[in-house]
DNA sequence: ATATTTCTGAAAGTTTACTACATTTTTACG
DNA sequence: CGTAAAAATGTAGTAAACTTTCAGAAATAT
């Protein structure tokens, strides 16, 4: 979190940055301060509080203050460190892992504010749920397609640009898109996005809060992107939007009760 | 915390007694919720609501949140929790990604011991890399080829059963196998070992130790599969096994050293 | 120098947490 | 049992916290 907030500081406006660096300087009194007591030790105004707190990508002063408190109370382990050209293979393969939990961990934690119930209505009286993904992406959408489809949901994958463009321009009210993308600067992808839309499907996107595509979607479940800094950094967001994919496919099965487990139980038996 | 309201429980009037049951087993959903929708899912009035925070030793429901936030990120939550039918949507999301992160903190444990450099030695020396896999493995084994390609080594994903067979059979003393299964039980799998093996191709396994396939390759990455006790618990093997194999690409890089390093540089530009 | 955009804070508007008090329920004792 | 005191609970109202709106100020571009 407090990371977080430095990565974006640049991009805050002056009186947003005083905020931050208050905030970076008296984390503990951060964290249980009134959205006034805040305003007043740094200040400022409320509004501005409130803006940096969008702008650090919370929902408002109240996520900010949970999301304080937790990351304090949270040890910093499995920190994140680059591989570097002289590391023993044991230390790189230590730090690659290190990263992948930590990736998850901050998912997590994030995860406690995102739209899942909203999404699980949504998915729930789908007719048919089709996943969209380019690159490492595509792979995401394959795997959460062939996890989905067990709930006895009609569901496909479209990983290239033709197939996705063409398939989000037949979508009706009745239909989910599922977005995935790292970075979602794909502007083929906010196409998709708008052709599905404007057909009357609900599209639900996993992407940066801070991209376009984020703002052209009905449900956005925000992985901030981080920049690969080294070129030994694996793509560790895969992992976040996998383990994403996992939880709301579990949330969906619950909403969806005993049809949904009888489904799953008959995919299961299928194998053995 | 919630040791705590569990001690203070016979102390309890009736109405407030309802509250901490309540909240002792929707934790997560207690943690955010506000003092009506505590009140509404209780079935009880705010003020009882705010006696129960009182009488556990509290200031008021203010605290009570943040507190609850403080104990729910506490790092011994990542234990793996079966989701069960009656859980709300963000318990389950929770347990989900508890899951998961647990499945990984116990590969990156036994990561130490797992043959990284040695695998990277017979890698660093493939003409080409063949990533087999079936069914939810297929997706790993793609996205595994899509990473390891990047390092200028020719790679090939086959994630069909006659596909692999027959890619197998073609493999000579200067190529490498790997192969990606959960329970390495099925039969299929150890053939196109044996036929890489006979070929003279190093095959390398992700699997698990005590299947028949693990006996029968060159190198083995020992992934126990955990039994899926219920119909909700996703693959989180998946993870592990990505993760793995991040490690190893990242490994493979240091090994190859600076060609390695111009390979990725160029396939990152080619994005922009 | 002026127009446009962006930023900022005052004030109004909501929502949320808390308090006072009346009602109901429980307990104690004739 | 029946009645009275005590405790527990909920209704309704209040205060405080959080959020939004909007108009003026600052920065930037033209």
């Amino acid at each position: 979190m407090l990371v977080l907030i430095e990565e974006r500081l640049p991009d805050l406006s002056r009186a947003e940055q005083r905020v931050a660096r208050w905030v970076l300087e008296h984390p503990r009194q951060a964290a249980d301060a009134t959205l006034a007591e805040v305003a007043a030790n740094v200040g400022t105004s409320e509004p501005t509080v409130i803006r940096f707190c969008r702008h650090v990508g919370l929902e408002g002063f109240r996520e900010f203050t949970i999301r304080m408190t937790e990351a304090l109370s949270r040890p910093a382990i499995y920190v994140h460190r680059n591989v570097s050209e002289d590391d023993t293979t044991s230390d790189a393969v230590s730090k690659v892992m290190d990263t992948s939990i930590r990736t998850l961990i901050d998912i997590r934690a994030r995860a406690t504010s995102m739209p899942f119930d909203k999404a699980a209505v949504a998915l729930s009286a789908a007719r048919q749920i089709v996943f969209g993904g380019i690159g490492a992406s595509g792979h995401v959408a394959d795997d959460a397609c062939n996890k989905f489809f067990r709930l006895g949901i009609p569901c496909v994958a479209q990983t290239n640009m033709p197939g996705l463009l063409q398939y989000s321009a037949t979508l009706t009210n009745a239909d989910s898109l599922i977005l995935i993308s790292h970075s979602g600067r794909w502007p083929e992808l906010l196409r998709a996005a708008n052709l599905a839309r404007g057909g009357g499907a609900c599209v639900i996107a996993v992407t940066d809060p801070s991209s376009e595509l984020a703002g052209s979607v009905d449900i956005l479940f925000p992985c901030t992107a981080t920049e690969d800094a080294s070129v030994y950094t694996p793509m560790s967001s895969r992992l976040a939007h996998l383990a994403l994919l996992d939880a709301l496919q579990v949330a969906l099965a619950l909403k969806l009760g005993d049809a949904a487990v009888n489904q799953l139980k008959r995919s299961k038996a299928a194998l053995l």
